[in-house]
RNA sequence: GGUCACAUAGUCUAGAGGUCAGGACGCGUGGAUUUCAUCCACGAGACUGAGGUUCGAGCCCUCAUGUGAUCACCA
Protein backbone atom coordinates (compact mmCIF):
# COMPACT_ATOMS: atom_id res chain seq x y z
CA UNK A 1 0.00 0.00 0.00
CA UNK A 2 2.36 2.10 1.14
CA UNK A 3 4.42 1.44 -2.11
CA UNK A 4 1.49 2.26 -4.25
CA UNK A 5 1.06 5.88 -2.99
CA UNK A 6 4.53 6.55 -3.24
CA UNK A 7 4.38 5.60 -6.59
CA UNK A 8 1.40 8.09 -7.05
CA UNK A 9 2.88 10.79 -6.01
CA UNK A 10 6.69 10.08 -7.87
CA UNK A 11 4.04 9.84 -10.55
CA UNK A 12 2.40 13.19 -10.50
CA UNK A 13 5.81 14.69 -9.72
CA UNK A 14 7.04 13.33 -13.02
CA UNK A 15 3.70 14.75 -14.77
CA UNK A 16 4.05 17.91 -13.15
CA UNK A 17 7.81 18.37 -14.15
CA UNK A 18 7.08 17.75 -17.72
CA UNK A 19 8.84 14.31 -17.45
CA UNK A 20 5.39 12.95 -18.47
CA UNK A 21 4.44 9.41 -17.90
CA UNK A 22 2.82 7.75 -21.43
CA UNK A 23 -0.67 6.77 -21.06
CA UNK A 24 -1.20 3.07 -21.36
CA UNK A 25 -4.48 1.40 -21.81
CA UNK A 26 -5.23 -1.97 -22.82
CA UNK A 27 -8.41 -3.90 -24.33
CA UNK A 28 -8.30 -7.01 -23.00
CA UNK A 29 -11.37 -9.29 -24.06
CA UNK A 30 -11.96 -12.88 -24.18
CA UNK A 31 -12.40 -14.65 -27.25
CA UNK A 32 -16.25 -15.22 -27.38
CA UNK A 33 -16.87 -14.94 -30.82
CA UNK A 34 -19.59 -11.83 -29.68
CA UNK A 35 -18.88 -8.56 -29.53
CA UNK A 36 -21.84 -6.84 -27.72
CA UNK A 37 -21.83 -3.18 -27.77
CA UNK A 38 -20.64 -2.89 -24.03
CA UNK A 39 -17.46 -4.69 -24.90
CA UNK A 40 -17.05 -2.34 -27.61
CA UNK A 41 -17.42 0.65 -25.75
CA UNK A 42 -15.05 -0.45 -22.66
CA UNK A 43 -12.54 -0.63 -26.59
CA UNK A 44 -13.50 2.45 -26.97
CA UNK A 45 -13.18 4.37 -23.82
CA UNK A 46 -9.56 2.69 -23.26
CA UNK A 47 -8.54 3.99 -26.62
CA UNK A 48 -10.20 7.21 -25.69
CA UNK A 49 -7.97 7.12 -22.67
CA UNK A 50 -4.89 6.71 -24.28
CA UNK A 51 -5.08 8.72 -27.38
CA UNK A 52 -6.55 11.89 -26.01
CA UNK A 53 -2.97 11.91 -24.33
CA UNK A 54 -1.10 10.67 -27.49
CA UNK A 55 -0.57 7.82 -24.93
CA UNK A 56 -0.45 4.05 -26.26
CA UNK A 57 -3.26 1.30 -26.97
CA UNK A 58 -2.76 -2.29 -26.30
CA UNK A 59 -4.83 -5.21 -27.52
CA UNK A 60 -4.73 -8.53 -25.61
CA UNK A 61 -6.62 -11.62 -25.75
CA UNK A 62 -7.26 -13.26 -22.91
CA UNK A 63 -7.61 -16.71 -23.61
CA UNK A 64 -6.90 -18.40 -20.24
CA UNK A 65 -9.81 -20.82 -20.62
CA UNK A 66 -8.89 -23.41 -22.79
CA UNK A 67 -12.46 -24.88 -23.15
CA UNK A 68 -14.14 -21.64 -23.81
CA UNK A 69 -11.96 -20.19 -26.43
CA UNK A 70 -13.85 -20.15 -29.96
CA UNK A 71 -12.27 -20.77 -32.80
CA UNK A 72 -12.13 -17.90 -35.24
CA UNK A 73 -13.53 -15.57 -32.12
CA UNK A 74 -10.63 -13.38 -32.72
CA UNK A 75 -11.19 -12.78 -35.47
CA UNK A 76 -14.43 -11.21 -34.25
CA UNK A 77 -12.68 -9.15 -32.23
CA UNK A 78 -9.79 -7.66 -34.63
CA UNK A 79 -12.65 -6.89 -37.23
CA UNK A 80 -14.92 -5.30 -34.76
CA UNK A 81 -12.00 -3.04 -33.84
CA UNK A 82 -11.60 -2.68 -37.29
CA UNK A 83 -14.62 -1.67 -38.26
CA UNK A 84 -15.26 0.72 -35.49
CA UNK A 85 -11.84 2.35 -36.34
CA UNK A 86 -10.31 1.60 -33.01
CA UNK A 87 -6.85 1.09 -33.83
CA UNK A 88 -4.67 -0.64 -31.31
CA UNK A 89 -0.36 0.17 -30.92
CA UNK A 90 0.46 -2.94 -29.79
CA UNK A 91 -1.26 -6.17 -29.64
CA UNK A 92 -1.56 -9.71 -31.79
CA UNK A 93 -0.75 -9.39 -35.55
CA UNK A 94 1.16 -6.02 -34.64
CA UNK A 95 3.33 -7.24 -31.94
CA UNK A 96 5.32 -4.97 -29.86
CA UNK A 97 8.06 -5.39 -27.20
CA UNK A 98 5.60 -6.14 -24.26
CA UNK A 99 4.46 -9.44 -26.67
CA UNK A 100 3.16 -11.64 -26.88
CA UNK A 101 -0.21 -10.41 -26.55
CA UNK A 102 -2.56 -13.56 -26.38
CA UNK A 103 -2.07 -14.51 -22.96
CA UNK A 104 -2.29 -18.37 -24.24
CA UNK A 105 1.25 -17.73 -25.53
CA UNK A 106 2.26 -16.47 -21.73
CA UNK A 107 2.10 -19.56 -19.74
CA UNK A 108 5.51 -19.72 -18.85
CA UNK A 109 5.48 -16.09 -17.65
CA UNK A 110 3.03 -16.75 -14.87
CA UNK A 111 4.77 -19.73 -13.48
CA UNK A 112 7.64 -17.31 -11.89
CA UNK A 113 4.81 -14.91 -10.59
CA UNK A 114 3.22 -17.86 -9.11
CA UNK A 115 6.49 -18.90 -7.25
CA UNK A 116 7.39 -15.61 -6.18
CA UNK A 117 3.80 -15.44 -3.86
CA UNK A 118 4.27 -19.52 -3.05
CA UNK A 119 7.56 -18.11 -1.65
CA UNK A 120 6.77 -15.37 0.96
CA UNK A 121 3.40 -16.69 1.76
CA UNK A 122 0.48 -14.50 -0.30
CA UNK A 123 -0.64 -17.44 -1.90
CA UNK A 124 -1.26 -21.16 -0.90
CA UNK A 125 -1.60 -24.27 -2.75
CA UNK A 126 -4.56 -26.00 -1.94
CA UNK A 127 -5.57 -29.70 -3.14
CA UNK A 128 -9.14 -29.83 -2.16
CA UNK A 129 -11.46 -30.93 -4.62
CA UNK A 130 -14.66 -29.17 -5.51
CA UNK A 131 -16.68 -31.05 -4.37
CA UNK A 132 -15.10 -31.18 -0.89
CA UNK A 133 -14.65 -27.46 -0.56
CA UNK A 134 -18.26 -26.85 -1.20
CA UNK A 135 -19.54 -29.91 1.24
CA UNK A 136 -16.92 -28.23 4.20
CA UNK A 137 -17.97 -24.82 3.19
CA UNK A 138 -21.49 -25.29 3.59
CA UNK A 139 -21.30 -26.87 7.21
CA UNK A 140 -18.73 -24.30 7.90
CA UNK A 141 -21.71 -21.55 7.54
CA UNK A 142 -24.22 -22.97 9.09
CA UNK A 143 -22.09 -23.68 12.28
CA UNK A 144 -20.95 -19.96 11.80
CA UNK A 145 -22.85 -18.30 10.00
CA UNK A 146 -21.18 -15.04 10.66
CA UNK A 147 -17.36 -16.05 9.80
CA UNK A 148 -16.09 -16.19 6.57
CA UNK A 149 -14.77 -19.75 5.27
CA UNK A 150 -11.12 -20.29 5.18
CA UNK A 151 -9.98 -23.13 3.32
CA UNK A 152 -7.54 -25.53 5.38
CA UNK A 153 -4.87 -25.65 2.86
CA UNK A 154 -3.75 -22.23 4.06
CA UNK A 155 -2.33 -23.92 7.21
CA UNK A 156 -0.90 -26.70 5.60
CA UNK A 157 2.75 -27.33 6.85
CA UNK A 158 5.66 -27.68 4.37
CA UNK A 159 5.86 -31.14 4.94
CA UNK A 160 2.53 -31.84 3.91
CA UNK A 161 2.77 -29.76 0.65
CA UNK A 162 5.70 -31.92 -0.65
CA UNK A 163 3.68 -35.42 0.69
CA UNK A 164 0.65 -34.50 -1.39
CA UNK A 165 2.83 -32.42 -4.16
CA UNK A 166 4.86 -36.04 -4.31
CA UNK A 167 1.30 -38.24 -4.27
CA UNK A 168 0.75 -36.27 -7.31
CA UNK A 169 -2.45 -35.02 -6.01
CA UNK A 170 -3.61 -32.26 -8.32
CA UNK A 171 -3.94 -28.40 -6.84
CA UNK A 172 -4.92 -24.88 -7.66
CA UNK A 173 -3.20 -21.81 -6.23
CA UNK A 174 -4.93 -19.43 -3.76
CA UNK A 175 -4.19 -15.63 -3.00
CA UNK A 176 -3.78 -15.80 0.30
CA UNK A 177 -6.00 -12.41 1.90
CA UNK A 178 -5.04 -10.61 5.01
CA UNK A 179 -7.48 -12.04 8.26
CA UNK A 180 -8.41 -8.86 9.69
CA UNK A 181 -8.18 -5.22 8.25
CA UNK A 182 -9.78 -3.47 5.02
CA UNK A 183 -8.68 -2.96 2.30
CA UNK A 184 -8.96 0.50 0.44
CA UNK A 185 -9.07 1.17 -3.25
CA UNK A 186 -9.50 4.14 -5.87
CA UNK A 187 -11.70 4.28 -8.83
CA UNK A 188 -11.30 7.20 -11.43
CA UNK A 189 -15.44 6.85 -11.52
CA UNK A 190 -16.46 5.27 -8.61
CA UNK A 191 -14.23 7.03 -6.26
CA UNK A 192 -12.72 5.59 -2.87
CA UNK A 193 -14.18 2.14 -1.65
CA UNK A 194 -13.27 0.33 1.38
CA UNK A 195 -14.32 -2.83 1.81
CA UNK A 196 -13.44 -5.62 4.85
CA UNK A 197 -10.74 -8.05 3.96
CA UNK A 198 -12.67 -10.65 5.81
CA UNK A 199 -15.53 -10.64 2.77
CA UNK A 200 -13.09 -11.24 0.00
CA UNK A 201 -12.77 -15.00 -1.11
CA UNK A 202 -9.32 -16.39 -1.38
CA UNK A 203 -9.43 -16.82 -4.61
CA UNK A 204 -7.74 -19.14 -7.07
CA UNK A 205 -4.75 -17.43 -9.20
CA UNK A 206 -3.33 -20.95 -10.79
CA UNK A 207 -5.78 -23.84 -11.94
CA UNK A 208 -5.22 -27.56 -11.50
CA UNK A 209 -4.29 -27.89 -15.35
CA UNK A 210 -1.42 -25.58 -14.90
CA UNK A 211 -2.89 -22.16 -16.43
CA UNK A 212 -3.60 -19.06 -14.58
CA UNK A 213 -7.31 -17.53 -13.85
CA UNK A 214 -8.08 -14.23 -15.84
CA UNK A 215 -8.21 -12.49 -12.42
CA UNK A 216 -3.96 -13.51 -12.07
CA UNK A 217 -3.08 -13.52 -15.37
CA UNK A 218 -4.85 -10.19 -15.90
CA UNK A 219 -2.77 -8.16 -13.07
CA UNK A 220 0.57 -9.48 -14.00
CA UNK A 221 0.09 -8.66 -17.77
CA UNK A 222 -1.45 -4.98 -16.61
CA UNK A 223 2.20 -4.72 -14.66
CA UNK A 224 4.29 -6.48 -17.31
CA UNK A 225 2.96 -4.21 -20.10
CA UNK A 226 2.77 -1.23 -18.07
CA UNK A 227 -0.88 -0.25 -18.26
CA UNK A 228 -1.37 2.52 -16.20
CA UNK A 229 -5.06 3.07 -16.77
CA UNK A 230 -6.92 -0.23 -16.63
CA UNK A 231 -10.42 0.65 -17.90
CA UNK A 232 -13.05 -2.83 -17.45
CA UNK A 233 -16.38 -3.13 -16.60
CA UNK A 234 -18.04 -2.76 -13.31
CA UNK A 235 -18.25 -6.27 -12.54
CA UNK A 236 -15.10 -6.01 -11.83
CA UNK A 237 -15.35 -3.64 -9.10
CA UNK A 238 -15.98 -6.08 -6.58
CA UNK A 239 -13.08 -8.06 -7.44
CA UNK A 240 -10.77 -4.82 -7.52
CA UNK A 241 -9.68 -5.52 -4.01
CA UNK A 242 -8.29 -8.70 -4.57
CA UNK A 243 -6.01 -7.01 -6.86
CA UNK A 244 -5.26 -4.63 -5.09
CA UNK A 245 -4.08 -7.01 -2.71
CA UNK A 246 -2.02 -8.80 -5.18
CA UNK A 247 -0.46 -5.92 -6.63
CA UNK A 248 0.81 -5.00 -3.08
CA UNK A 249 2.12 -8.75 -2.45
CA UNK A 250 4.62 -7.90 -5.61
CA UNK A 251 5.06 -4.67 -4.32
CA UNK A 252 3.91 -3.15 -7.47
CA UNK A 253 2.22 0.19 -8.25
CA UNK A 254 -1.12 0.06 -8.70
CA UNK A 255 -3.06 1.55 -11.80
CA UNK A 256 -5.45 4.04 -12.45
CA UNK A 257 -8.80 2.32 -12.09
CA UNK A 258 -11.91 2.73 -14.39
CA UNK A 259 -14.69 0.52 -14.31
CA UNK A 260 -17.73 1.35 -15.98
CA UNK A 261 -21.41 0.87 -15.78
CA UNK A 262 -23.01 -1.54 -17.89
CA UNK A 263 -25.31 -0.93 -20.89
CA UNK A 264 -28.56 -3.03 -20.77
CA UNK A 265 -31.18 -3.55 -23.07
CA UNK A 266 -34.67 -2.14 -22.37
CA UNK A 267 -36.08 -5.03 -19.63
CA UNK A 268 -33.22 -3.52 -17.20
CA UNK A 269 -31.13 -6.90 -18.15
CA UNK A 270 -27.70 -7.42 -19.38
CA UNK A 271 -27.11 -7.72 -23.38
CA UNK A 272 -26.53 -11.37 -24.17
CA UNK A 273 -25.52 -13.39 -27.12
CA UNK A 274 -28.23 -16.13 -26.05
CA UNK A 275 -30.70 -14.18 -25.89
CA UNK A 276 -30.08 -12.76 -29.64
CA UNK A 277 -28.87 -9.60 -28.58
CA UNK A 278 -27.42 -7.04 -30.94
CA UNK A 279 -23.81 -7.18 -31.49
CA UNK A 280 -21.64 -4.53 -32.75
CA UNK A 281 -21.53 -6.58 -36.11
CA UNK A 282 -25.52 -6.98 -35.80
CA UNK A 283 -25.79 -3.58 -36.05
CA UNK A 284 -23.76 -2.83 -38.67
CA UNK A 285 -25.77 -5.86 -40.92
CA UNK A 286 -28.69 -3.66 -39.86
CA UNK A 287 -27.73 -0.30 -41.82
CA UNK A 288 -26.44 1.27 -38.63
CA UNK A 289 -22.57 3.77 -39.52
CA UNK A 290 -19.68 2.25 -37.47
CA UNK A 291 -19.41 5.75 -36.63
CA UNK A 292 -23.27 6.05 -35.38
CA UNK A 293 -22.89 3.30 -33.49
CA UNK A 294 -19.55 4.53 -32.11
CA UNK A 295 -21.09 8.19 -31.26
CA UNK A 296 -23.90 6.61 -29.85
CA UNK A 297 -22.02 4.26 -27.56
CA UNK A 298 -19.73 7.27 -26.39
CA UNK A 299 -22.86 8.96 -24.95
CA UNK A 300 -24.18 6.16 -23.39
CA UNK A 301 -22.67 6.65 -20.12
CA UNK A 302 -20.37 9.76 -20.56
CA UNK A 303 -20.92 13.14 -22.19
CA UNK A 304 -18.69 16.09 -22.74
CA UNK A 305 -20.33 18.90 -20.41
CA UNK A 306 -21.66 20.55 -23.42
CA UNK A 307 -24.74 20.05 -25.27
CA UNK A 308 -23.22 18.57 -28.64
CA UNK A 309 -24.27 15.20 -29.51
CA UNK A 310 -22.45 14.50 -32.98
CA UNK A 311 -19.22 13.30 -32.86
CA UNK A 312 -16.92 11.20 -35.12
CA UNK A 313 -14.02 8.94 -33.68
CA UNK A 314 -11.52 12.04 -33.88
CA UNK A 315 -13.62 14.44 -32.01
CA UNK A 316 -14.25 12.18 -29.16
CA UNK A 317 -10.11 11.71 -29.10
CA UNK A 318 -10.58 15.86 -28.54
CA UNK A 319 -12.94 15.90 -26.57
CA UNK A 320 -13.01 12.58 -24.09
CA UNK A 321 -12.21 12.92 -20.77
CA UNK A 322 -12.85 10.02 -18.49
CA UNK A 323 -13.53 12.24 -15.27
CA UNK A 324 -16.68 12.23 -17.02
CA UNK A 325 -18.07 9.27 -17.14
CA UNK A 326 -21.72 8.70 -15.45
CA UNK A 327 -21.62 5.93 -12.40
CA UNK A 328 -25.43 4.67 -13.17
CA UNK A 329 -26.20 1.85 -15.61
CA UNK A 330 -27.31 2.88 -19.63
CA UNK A 331 -30.56 1.48 -21.78
CA UNK A 332 -30.05 0.52 -24.97
CA UNK A 333 -32.29 1.88 -27.24
CA UNK A 334 -33.05 2.04 -31.15
CA UNK A 335 -34.43 5.17 -31.74
CA UNK A 336 -31.25 7.38 -30.45
CA UNK A 337 -28.97 5.45 -32.19
CA UNK A 338 -31.35 5.96 -35.27
CA UNK A 339 -31.93 9.40 -35.43
CA UNK A 340 -27.47 9.77 -35.36
CA UNK A 341 -27.10 7.69 -37.99
CA UNK A 342 -29.36 9.75 -40.07
CA UNK A 343 -27.05 12.35 -39.00
CA UNK A 344 -24.37 10.08 -40.05
CA UNK A 345 -25.63 9.58 -43.31
CA UNK A 346 -25.93 12.96 -43.91
CA UNK A 347 -22.57 13.38 -43.36
CA UNK A 348 -20.93 11.30 -45.62
CA UNK A 349 -19.75 12.68 -48.80
CA UNK A 350 -21.94 11.86 -51.47
CA UNK A 351 -19.25 9.62 -53.23
CA UNK A 352 -18.90 7.73 -50.43
CA UNK A 353 -22.87 7.14 -49.74
CA UNK A 354 -23.53 6.46 -53.38
CA UNK A 355 -21.20 3.57 -53.08
CA UNK A 356 -22.05 2.13 -49.82
CA UNK A 357 -25.97 2.80 -51.05
CA UNK A 358 -24.92 1.00 -54.21
CA UNK A 359 -24.55 -1.97 -52.54
CA UNK A 360 -28.21 -2.19 -51.39
CA UNK A 361 -29.06 -1.68 -54.55
CA UNK A 362 -31.33 -4.37 -56.52
CA UNK A 363 -30.10 -5.67 -59.74
CA UNK A 364 -33.30 -4.42 -61.50
CA UNK A 365 -32.84 -0.98 -60.25
CA UNK A 366 -29.48 -0.55 -61.33
CA UNK A 367 -30.60 -2.25 -64.92
CA UNK A 368 -33.71 0.74 -65.04
CA UNK A 369 -32.23 3.55 -63.25
CA UNK A 370 -29.39 5.90 -63.15
CA UNK A 371 -29.09 5.08 -59.45
CA UNK A 372 -26.42 8.14 -58.64
CA UNK A 373 -29.93 10.15 -59.43
CA UNK A 374 -31.10 7.82 -56.63
CA UNK A 375 -28.57 8.26 -53.78
CA UNK A 376 -29.03 11.91 -53.96
CA UNK A 377 -32.81 11.48 -53.17
CA UNK A 378 -32.45 9.03 -50.59
CA UNK A 379 -29.25 10.16 -48.44
CA UNK A 380 -31.19 13.03 -47.00
CA UNK A 381 -33.85 10.78 -45.59
CA UNK A 382 -32.38 7.57 -44.92
CA UNK A 383 -32.04 6.40 -41.56
CA UNK A 384 -30.51 2.96 -41.99
CA UNK A 385 -29.02 0.99 -44.82
CA UNK A 386 -31.72 -1.51 -44.49
CA UNK A 387 -34.47 0.98 -45.45
CA UNK A 388 -33.15 1.23 -49.09
CA UNK A 389 -34.85 -1.63 -50.59
CA UNK A 390 -38.47 -0.72 -49.51
CA UNK A 391 -37.42 2.87 -50.19
CA UNK A 392 -36.44 2.57 -53.89
CA UNK A 393 -38.54 -0.42 -55.09
CA UNK A 394 -41.23 1.92 -56.83
CA UNK A 395 -38.78 2.65 -59.05
CA UNK A 396 -38.53 -0.61 -60.57
CA UNK A 397 -41.96 -0.80 -60.48
CA UNK A 398 -45.42 0.45 -59.36
CA UNK A 399 -46.61 -1.41 -56.37
CA UNK A 400 -50.51 -2.08 -56.07
CA UNK A 401 -52.32 0.64 -54.32
CA UNK A 402 -55.85 1.74 -53.06
CA UNK A 403 -57.61 4.85 -54.92
CA UNK A 404 -57.94 6.23 -51.96
CA UNK A 405 -54.13 6.89 -51.96
CA UNK A 406 -55.46 9.84 -54.50
CA UNK A 407 -57.66 11.81 -51.82
CA UNK A 408 -55.74 13.94 -49.68
CA UNK A 409 -57.90 16.71 -48.29
CA UNK A 410 -54.98 19.48 -48.07
CA UNK A 411 -54.40 19.01 -51.55
CA UNK A 412 -57.62 18.64 -52.52
CA UNK A 413 -57.24 15.73 -54.53
CA UNK A 414 -59.52 13.00 -54.88
CA UNK A 415 -59.75 9.92 -57.18
CA UNK A 416 -61.90 11.69 -59.91
CA UNK A 417 -60.18 14.97 -59.80
CA UNK A 418 -56.67 12.99 -60.01
CA UNK A 419 -58.00 11.01 -62.96
CA UNK A 420 -58.70 14.72 -65.01
CA UNK A 421 -55.43 15.98 -63.88
CA UNK A 422 -53.07 13.05 -65.23
CA UNK A 423 -55.53 13.15 -68.28
CA UNK A 424 -54.29 16.70 -68.71
CA UNK A 425 -50.75 16.01 -67.51
CA UNK A 426 -49.78 13.90 -70.77
CA UNK A 427 -49.67 16.33 -73.45
CA UNK A 428 -47.49 18.72 -71.28
CA UNK A 429 -45.43 15.48 -70.74
CA UNK A 430 -45.03 14.47 -74.35
CA UNK A 431 -44.29 17.77 -75.34
CA UNK A 432 -41.13 18.21 -73.27
CA UNK A 433 -38.30 17.66 -75.18
CA UNK A 434 -35.06 17.53 -72.81
CA UNK A 435 -36.38 15.60 -69.94
CA UNK A 436 -35.39 16.42 -66.39
CA UNK A 437 -36.30 17.41 -63.04
CA UNK A 438 -36.68 20.98 -64.21
CA UNK A 439 -38.66 20.80 -67.43
CA UNK A 440 -41.03 17.88 -65.55
CA UNK A 441 -41.63 20.60 -63.00
CA UNK A 442 -41.70 23.42 -65.54
CA UNK A 443 -44.78 21.77 -67.14
CA UNK A 444 -46.64 20.51 -64.10
CA UNK A 445 -46.20 24.29 -63.36
CA UNK A 446 -47.95 25.36 -66.28
CA UNK A 447 -50.63 22.54 -66.13
CA UNK A 448 -51.60 24.09 -62.29
CA UNK A 449 -51.70 27.60 -63.95
CA UNK A 450 -53.81 27.16 -66.59
CA UNK A 451 -55.97 24.82 -64.08
CA UNK A 452 -55.68 27.84 -61.62
CA UNK A 453 -56.09 24.57 -59.16
CA UNK A 454 -53.95 24.63 -55.92
CA UNK A 455 -50.48 22.97 -57.06
CA UNK A 456 -51.31 19.92 -54.88
CA UNK A 457 -54.10 19.13 -56.65
CA UNK A 458 -51.69 18.49 -59.31
CA UNK A 459 -48.75 17.16 -58.02
CA UNK A 460 -50.26 14.83 -55.36
CA UNK A 461 -52.13 12.80 -57.76
CA UNK A 462 -48.40 13.03 -59.87
CA UNK A 463 -46.16 11.51 -57.31
CA UNK A 464 -49.04 8.84 -56.73
CA UNK A 465 -49.40 7.82 -60.33
CA UNK A 466 -45.65 7.51 -60.33
CA UNK A 467 -45.06 5.71 -57.54
CA UNK A 468 -47.82 4.21 -55.22
CA UNK A 469 -46.83 4.74 -52.41
CA UNK A 470 -47.55 7.36 -50.06
CA UNK A 471 -44.01 8.32 -48.98
CA UNK A 472 -40.86 8.97 -51.67
CA UNK A 473 -37.68 10.11 -51.80
CA UNK A 474 -38.51 13.18 -53.98
CA UNK A 475 -41.76 14.65 -55.43
CA UNK A 476 -43.26 14.18 -58.57
CA UNK A 477 -40.68 15.80 -60.93
CA UNK A 478 -37.84 14.22 -59.58
CA UNK A 479 -39.16 10.32 -59.37
CA UNK A 480 -39.98 11.62 -63.25
CA UNK A 481 -36.44 12.23 -64.35
CA UNK A 482 -35.50 9.27 -62.40
CA UNK A 483 -37.69 6.77 -64.12
CA UNK A 484 -37.04 8.47 -67.77
CA UNK A 485 -39.99 9.78 -69.85
CA UNK A 486 -40.83 6.58 -71.50
CA UNK A 487 -41.48 4.94 -68.55
CA UNK A 488 -43.29 8.07 -66.63
CA UNK A 489 -45.70 8.63 -69.45
CA UNK A 490 -46.32 4.51 -69.32
CA UNK A 491 -47.28 4.75 -65.50
CA UNK A 492 -49.57 7.65 -66.19
CA UNK A 493 -51.96 6.28 -68.33
CA UNK A 494 -51.97 3.06 -66.75
CA UNK A 495 -53.25 5.19 -63.48
CA UNK A 496 -55.55 6.79 -65.53
CA UNK A 497 -56.79 3.35 -66.77
CA UNK A 498 -56.98 2.62 -63.20
CA UNK A 499 -58.94 5.52 -61.92
CA UNK A 500 -61.15 4.80 -64.79
C1' G B 1 -28.78 -14.18 1.87
C1' G B 2 -23.62 -11.52 2.69
C1' U B 3 -20.77 -7.65 0.46
C1' C B 4 -20.24 -3.49 -2.90
C1' A B 5 -22.35 0.06 -5.96
C1' C B 6 -26.10 2.99 -8.35
C1' A B 7 -30.92 6.07 -8.36
C1' U B 8 -33.21 13.44 -12.45
C1' A B 9 -39.33 12.58 -17.58
C1' G B 10 -40.39 6.38 -21.61
C1' U B 11 -34.73 6.65 -22.98
C1' C B 12 -29.68 9.23 -22.91
C1' U B 13 -28.25 13.09 -19.84
C1' A B 14 -26.89 18.66 -17.58
C1' G B 15 -26.67 19.98 -12.50
C1' A B 16 -20.10 20.45 -7.43
C1' G B 17 -26.46 24.07 -1.52
C1' G B 18 -29.70 29.52 -3.92
C1' U B 19 -31.29 28.19 -11.70
C1' C B 20 -38.72 29.25 -13.67
C1' A B 21 -34.41 21.75 -12.69
C1' G B 22 -31.35 22.80 -18.85
C1' G B 23 -30.56 19.87 -23.41
C1' A B 24 -31.26 15.55 -26.83
C1' C B 25 -34.11 11.19 -28.64
C1' G B 26 -39.03 9.62 -28.68
C1' C B 27 -44.20 11.44 -28.28
C1' G B 28 -48.27 15.27 -29.32
C1' U B 29 -50.02 19.99 -31.74
C1' G B 30 -49.50 23.79 -35.34
C1' G B 31 -46.88 26.10 -39.48
C1' A B 32 -44.20 25.24 -43.89
C1' U B 33 -43.50 21.75 -47.77
C1' U B 34 -43.59 18.76 -54.61
C1' U B 35 -46.03 13.59 -50.35
C1' C B 36 -43.13 11.62 -46.31
C1' A B 37 -38.86 13.19 -43.92
C1' U B 38 -35.99 17.47 -43.05
C1' C B 39 -37.08 22.46 -41.19
C1' C B 40 -39.55 26.11 -37.79
C1' A B 41 -42.79 27.12 -33.51
C1' C B 42 -45.32 25.28 -29.44
C1' G B 43 -46.72 21.38 -25.82
C1' A B 44 -47.08 17.13 -22.30
C1' G B 45 -43.49 14.66 -19.28
C1' A B 46 -38.56 14.04 -14.02
C1' C B 47 -35.38 14.95 -8.97
C1' U B 48 -37.83 6.87 -5.66
C1' G B 49 -39.80 7.72 -0.47
C1' A B 50 -39.36 9.33 4.63
C1' G B 51 -36.68 11.78 8.16
C1' G B 52 -32.60 15.08 9.33
C1' U B 53 -28.63 19.22 8.73
C1' U B 54 -29.38 24.32 6.70
C1' C B 55 -32.12 30.80 6.26
C1' G B 56 -32.32 27.54 1.84
C1' A B 57 -31.54 20.44 -0.38
C1' G B 58 -32.01 17.15 -6.78
C1' C B 59 -27.14 18.09 -4.62
C1' C B 60 -24.84 16.83 2.36
C1' C B 61 -26.32 12.85 6.42
C1' U B 62 -29.53 8.60 8.06
C1' C B 63 -33.00 4.98 7.12
C1' A B 64 -36.28 2.68 3.75
C1' U B 65 -37.33 1.17 -1.29
C1' G B 66 -35.86 -0.19 -6.11
C1' U B 67 -32.08 -1.72 -9.58
C1' G B 68 -27.36 -3.75 -10.83
C1' A B 69 -22.77 -6.32 -9.75
C1' U B 70 -20.23 -10.00 -6.99
C1' C B 71 -19.86 -14.29 -3.81
C1' A B 72 -16.60 -20.22 -10.21
C1' C B 73 -10.44 -24.39 -11.13
C1' C B 74 -15.60 -18.29 -16.55
C1' A B 75 -13.48 -14.30 -18.14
Amino acid sequence: MIIAVEYHIFRRMENENSGKVMVRTRFAPSPTGYMHIGNLRTALYAYLTAKRDGGKFILRIEDTDSKRTVEDSVEVIYSSLKLAGIEYDEGPVVGGVYGPYIQSERREIYAKYINELLGSGKAFRCFCTKEELEKEKEEFSKMFPDKPFRDKCREMTNEEVSRKLSDGISFVVRQRIPEAGSTTFHDMVFGSITVENNTLDEQVLLKADGLPTYNFANVVDDHLMEITHVIRGYEYLSSAPKYNLLYESFGWNIPEYIHLPHILREDGKKLSKREGDASFQDLIDLGYLPSAVINYIAMLGWNPGTEEEFFTLDDLVQKFTPERINKSNAIFTYSKLTWLNNLHIKAMPFEEFHKKASECYSDDLKAKVDTEMVSRLIQERLETFRQIPEKTEFFVKVPPYDKELYTHKKMKSDPDSAKVMLEKMIPYFESIGDWNNETVFGALQELIQSEGCKAGTVLWPARIALSGVSATPGGASEIAHVIGKEETMRRIKEAVEFLK
